[in-house]
DNA sequence: CTATGATTCATACGTTCGTTTGAATCATAG
DNA sequence: CTATGATTCAAACGAACGTATGAATCATAG
């Protein structure tokens, strides 16, 4: 009896579905692509993953498996140098945000790829996706959350929440990097290389973050008056 | 001689488009779904449209449209105020990003469910929706940033560009309130009604974007330091 | 009224989609 | 060697896709 063992064939579709979901999205990639960028039969597909929706879940899986292990990993090592202590909201947000974006440089956790996947993903509409999603992320979401809690006393959790929520937005579309509305102009030289253009960004983004989690609370005006 | 009169056949079009590319994005949607939730008949699409591109760059436009043409009076009549003068960065912020938000209490401008729709399409993945994006925003885009560049002299130019994309994700990710995380949880009651959800989103994200905006400038760890 | 052009309609075209099938090929155990 | 199960392959399936066609229907001008 053969053990199941499965040559790179397997590993050679998921890289290339990671390719063109990047490239075009979920809907919008075919499995003729994915097989004929990957140079495998068209069925091997639905012979090694079963399905495409199948597939788009073990490509995100391989990733995020080892992204929220290494968060929760990394949180537990603050927690316990803290000792009890609440941790600085800096160290919080790197271990999320951080973690994450250091994937960029990491080929083997697929790099710059997947994260331009990840950023883009999170807000498809398909509703499985969305699903997978929320399981995938829960676990590691609340711990980071009640950190924060604890390092933020004085801010109302609600509000925490709503913060972490356009953390993740920022993040996910500056990874996305469409630059859908061109915001990179000419006289910025730059766009030398994906990679290269990550790493300047990191540190901005982190700045941007911390700035947005520590900003003065919102004046709410009666009546809903709108701003100024 | 009639004249292209065309009754609401279009309309009606148009507004089934826009929610069901809101729920399902773009390749997620198709002409069946659309005609026959619009009740008119399949070929009406290609009749008073001419193609599903087509259609759905129609279905930005008529709002776009209005929104940069919006977007455009406040900034001026703010620097005609001010009469030379800088503007408060707050001021830009809300002129930008407030004018947006408040789109989702006006159903005649297509109220929330453009929002969302447009704070997914940012992000999609298909090239001609980018490209019709990029032409789209750019004017709007460059003045305020200039209008920013001048608000905030002592900041480097290309760190108002990048804070600027990272004020447009976290919006966008805010408005498309796809919750694919789950970050708001239970003991958050409301959920009530997603227009009521907006009310409460607006305040705390323009403080968000305002404390991202003027946060300490990043350090950049040796080697290849770039502004400051 | 009739005539004209705009609009609607049922239907079909050709293509591409995800998936399945069954035979061919390969690797390995006995 | 043969036997067995894993893997690959070419081919086809039915369904759904975006689009096009030409006749029927409608509104209006003369």
């Amino acid at each position: 009896m053969a053990e199941v063992r499965s040559p790179d064939t397997r590993e050679r579709i998921l890289d290339a579905a990671e390719r063109l979901f990047m490239a075009h999205g979920y809907e919008g990639t075919s499995m003729r692509q994915i097989t004929g960028e990957a140079g495998v039969n068209l069925a091997a597909v639905n012979y090694h993953l079963g399905s495409k929706e199948a597939l788009v879940q073990e490509v995100f899986r391989r990733r995020l498996d080892w992204l929220n292990d290494e968060r929760m990993r990394v949180l537990n090592a603050m927690e316990a140098e803290a000792d009890g202590k609440p941790l600085k909201p800096s160290q919080i947000v790197d271990g999320f945000f951080g973690t994450l974006l250091r994937m960029a440089d990491d080929e083997r956790r697929g790099g710059i790829t997947f994260l331009r996947l990840l950023g883009r993903m999170l807000t498809d509409p398909s509703e499985f996706i969305r699903a997978f999603f929320a399981h995938e992320y829960s676990e590691v979401i609340d711990r980071y959350k009640e950190a924060l809690f604890k390092a933020l006393p004085d801010v109302p959790k609600a509000e925490i929440v709503w913060r972490f929520h356009f953390m993740l937005g920022a993040t996910s579309y500056a990874i996305a990097g469409t630059d859908a509305l061109r915001v990179v102009t000419d006289w910025q030289i730059e766009e030398a290389d994906a990679t290269d253009r990550l790493d300047r960004l990191v540190p901005r983004l982190m700045s941007f973050l911390l700035g947005g989690l520590r900003a003065p609370l919102p004046q709410f005006s009666d009546a809903e008056a709108v701003g100024k």
